[in-house]
RNA sequence: GCCCGGGUGGCGAAAUCGGUAGACGCAAAGGACUUAAAAUCCUUCGACGCAAGUCAUGCGGGUUCGAGUCCCGCCCCGGGCACCA
């Protein structure tokens, strides 16, 4: 034995080696083909967690894999550094966020070194620092120019003890996090980037993005929700006033018998001057959230404004409502309500006495009553002079002509999608570079950046940088814009900033053409629609700007699952659950493996079992990656990673397969270096042409896994190999098929254990650097076999086995199989009326 | 509530186009080596059954010579829902 296998000696070697040679440096060169792999960056939370280990372990197998396939790889990392944590941190720890962040970047940078991601660190960059938030802001100042961007009124959570704007995050149960208080809804003035002016753009291009998962489109064409409807006006009675609304469903607008506004609305406001009670429901509506699953989840609440409305074509007055889930920021914020034709509104109609008519029935005569809800098919119209008898599409269409044809309403396409609110009350961000004239103008600040005041402690109360005078009043009196952009800000544009990094008289330049676009982007599934819309979004303003010259920014699309793990809890006397770290708790199963219950190791009384869910602060499961580093090494983990799940599935973790995973790379190890295997009791059995023909069937699959990124299936195919060449044994005559299949597995798994392999590369005598080895390729030599297994069925039944020459035609593989004793116990006396024959595979016999 | 996924042995999973269900691992059991343990190596390992075989991919139907895979209807679990990132 030469030496045992000692991760961290070779692991650090390997990183020496790569960063001498500058491995992973990447430099423009027209001549080859570029490859762009990137991983979404992470928030400097602190330290690693597995997730991010999982996100970018896939990100450089891939990296790796494309430049050992001789691609002019770019795999850069930054950071993802505003954010609200280094805001809780500095109230915690009275630390300022900039000092937090930037030490948290210096340690999870060291972190993953010591993992061996081949990063291009020349082009790190921090969404924090100046010189990058500086391009954003004048981004921002071109969409003021063009009227991308403007000021409207929206609702926030608001603190009312601690006069200051809460993250959903941070509002618990309906009250603020820190004070405890019940939050309000308040509208204030913020800003909005207009990204309804590309929804269609936005909606189209999907169809043209082959390379991302079919689930993340279908999710974004949803979250964008084109719908082709009908916008009309009500009048209001004893008034000049309009009251417009918008309906999918217009072939039902002679059903409606109500209308439902918006508490905020103002003839919701009007018509409390003279009703307490309404005062009263206005004020309760103000209380909970806005957010669209509470809205669709909460009690439907209603109040009548003792006010009606008129129908469009009939005239006939309907009362008006304010209700509670309607809301005066989307839409008109006004709804008309059909209760005979929508569930909701049959709900509401039920609650509050109000009639329903029923207009549309059914075209085939199935049943289609409303006593025990709403009719929600589309069908034929009746009771609806003058659109009786008219179908769906027809009665869409008289409707919209008869508004039309009177100045009513008229067709209208629509969007779920809303305007992008991008300012945010907060700190640790980047400042809008905005002015506020004397004259009560705003404009675009033009010396830029305009830069955030660093070593600042925040303290959870009012605004910080309203509190800065020295930030937000300028020498002539005017006053600065204190709100911060929102962080996906930052995140939407980063890609593009890593080709051009150190660029200090343009956002871009002509770097990001050769780079762009990303050829694979990886990051978790949780930002298939919000972050993943913004960053399109963004990268469309920027073409539109002439920065980049293509469409779209990310044409492979990998959204990894997520690391889980088992949660563990008790609750206190107020009902509030505090949660235990699974490895403090000793699990009891029963004989069959299934989990009974848990104890705390420290005190071994119960605690109670909370689910698998995704690895998390707040639920306290996480596992750190770095003991299992410092334990095993960076190629363990990274093995363990990729073997137990496919990259998109979700990683449940086990603490065991990790042993495995290490088991295996020693394994490795010895079959390489140490020269005694055949003292071993294995080996010398298996035949040289049986074990090559073994090794190149499993390097086919393996090259085909690879290409469609199915990383557990090279590893277990790596194992089989293993296996194979371990049985191989060693002596002279099989030399010549150990090496070629030692120099497949290292090669094959070189991406995912890069130092390992790197290591025995060296020491077998193959080369100075894997990187640079050619691809392994399959032998068609090696896979050809004399004689072929088939799977004789009889029904669909398997009942037998037979080998056939493998030049055998139809005829000789049919009586083969008739000639077997077992299928002719199954056939018995019964004829078989069809023979069914898959090439290579199996021959079915059908009889009765 | 709405949108999108997922459910296969004790566990993680595999099955490229509808063609042998359970590859590859983990755990477990038995054995070899060892004074012993660890490590390593060998063997077994879906359920029932002595066996032949039967059953089995969340549940109930359907299509098909043949269904984990396709269709219809359910159940359960997870992700997202616009100020967590």
């Amino acid at each position: 034995m030469p030496h045992d296998y000692d991760p961290r000696a070779i692991e650090a070697a390997a990183q020496a080696y790569w960063e001498e040679a500058q491995s992973f440096k990447a430099v423009e060169d027209p001549s080859r083909e570029k490859f762009y792999c990137l991983s979404m960056f992470p928030y400097p939370s602190g330290k690693l967690h597995m997730g991010h280990v999982r996100n970018y372990t896939i990100g450089d197998v891939i990296a790796r894999y494309q430049r050992m396939r001789g691609k002019n790889v770019l795999q850069p990392m930054g950071w993802d550094a505003f954010g609200l944590p280094a805001e809780n941190a500095a109230i915690q720890h009275g630390i300022p966020p900039s000092q937090w962040t930037r030490s948290n970047i210096a340690y999870m940078k060291g972190q993953l070194n010591r993992l061996g991601f081949g990063y291009d660190w020349d082009r790190e960059l921090a969404t924090c620092d100046p010189d990058y938030y500086r391009w954003e802001q004048w981004l921002f100042g071109r969409l003021m120019e063009k009227g991308l961007a403007y000021r409207a009124k929206s609702m926030v959570n608001w603190d009312p003890v601690d006069q200051t704007v809460l993250a959903n995050e941070q509002v618990i149960d309906g009250k603020g996090w820190r004070s405890g208080a019940p939050v309000e809804k308040r509208e204030i003035e913020q800003w909005f980037v207009r990204i309804t002016a590309y929804a269609q753009e936005l909606l189209d291009a999907l169809d043209g993005l082959e390379g991302w998962p079919e689930q993340v489109r279908a999710m974004q064409r949803n979250w964008i929700g084109r719908s082709e409807g009908v916008h009309m006006d009500f009048g209001i009675q004893g008034s000049d006033d309009k009251l417009g609304i918008y309906t999918t469903r217009p072939d039902t607008v002679m059903g409606v018998t109500y209308v439902a506004v918006a508490a905020e609305h103002p003839l919701a406001q009007r018509a409390a001057a003279t009703d307490p009670a309404l005062v009263a429901f206005i004020e309760e509506c103000r209380l909970g959230g806005f957010s669209e699953a509470e809205i669709e989840t909460m009690e439907k609440k209603g109040y009548p404004l003792g006010l009606n409305a008129l129908h469009p074509i009939t005239g006939a007055p309907v009362p008006i409502f304010a209700a509670n889930f309607v809301l005066m920021g989307y839409g008109t914020g006004a709804v008309m309500a059909v209760p005979a034709h929508d569930q909701r509104d049959w709900e509401f109609a039920e609650k509050y006495g109000i009639p329903k008519r029923q207009v549309i029935f059914s075209a085939d005569g199935s049943p289609c009553g409303i006593e025990a809800g709403a009719y929600v098919e589309k069908g034929i119209l009746g009771h609806s002079d003058p659109f009786d008898g008219l179908d769906f599409a027809q009665a869409f269409n008289a409707i919209a002509d008869w508004l039309e044809a009177r100045g009513k309403g008229g067709r209208q396409v629509n969007f779920r999608l809303r305007d992008w609110g991008v300012s945010r009350q907060r700190y640790w961000g980047c400042p809008l570079p905005v002015i506020h004239g004397a004259d009560g103008q705003v404009r675009a600040a033009t010396e830029l950046p305009v830069r955030l005041p660093e070593d600042v402690i925040v303290d959870g109360s009012g605004s910080p940088l309203k509190k800065m005078p020295a930030f937000s009043v300028l020498p002539n009196g005017e006053t600065r814009e204190t709100d911060t952009f929102d962080t996906f800000f930052e995140s939407s544009w980063y890609f593009a900033r890593y080709c051009s990094p150190d660029c200090d008289t343009a956002m871009l330049d002509e770097r990001a053409r050769y780079w762009l676009p990303v050829d694979q982007y990886v990051g978790g599934i949780e930002h298939a629609v919000l972050h993943l819309l913004y960053a399109r979004f963004f990268h469309k303003l920027m073409r539109d700007e002439g920065l980049v010259a293509c469409d779209e920014p990310f044409t492979n699309l990998l959204t990894q699952g997520m690391v889980v793990a088992e949660t563990w809890y008790r609750e206190d006397g107020q009902g509030r659950k505090h949660w235990f770290n699974p490895a403090e708790v000793e699990v009891e199963r029963d004989e069959r493996g299934r989990l009974l219950r848990g104890r705390l190791t420290a005190d071994g009384q119960p605690v109670t079992f909370g689910g698998i869910e995704k690895m998390s602060k707040s639920k306290n499961n996480g596992v750190d990656p770095q003991t299992l580093i410092d334990r095993f090494g960076a190629d363990t983990v990274r093995l363990y990673t990729m073997f137990t799940s496919p990259p998109e599935k979700s990683l449940e973790w086990n603490d065991e397969g990790v042993e495995g995973a290490s088991r295996f790379l020693k394994r490795v190890w010895a079959l390489a270096l140490d020269d005694n295997r055949e003292s071993g009791d294995a080996g010398g059995g298996l035949d040289p042409l049986a074990a090559r023909y073994e090794i190149h069937a499993a390097l086919r699959k393996a090259l085909f896994d690879y290409e469609r990124h199915q990383f557990n299936t090279v590893v277990s195919g790596c194992m089989t190999m293993v296996n194979v060449l371990h049985k191989l044994g060693r002596d002279e005559a099989v030399e010549g098929v150990m090496r070629e299949g030692l120099g497949i597995v290292l090669r094959l798994l070189a991406p995912i254990a890069p130092h390992v392999t790197h290591h025995l590369w060296r020491e077998l005598g193959f080369g100075a650097d894997i990187l640079r080895a050619p691809w392994p390729v399959v032998d068609a030599e090696a896979l050809r076999r004399d004689s072929l297994e088939y799977v004789v069925q009889v029904n669909g039944k398997v009942r037998g086995k037979i080998q056939v020459p493998a030049d055998a035609d139809r005829q000789a593989v049919e009586s083969a199989a008739l000639d077997n004793d077992n299928v002719r116990r199954f056939i018995g006396e019964a004829q078989v009326r069809k023979v069914i024959l898959v090439p290579n595979k199996l021959v079915n016999l059908v009889v009765q």
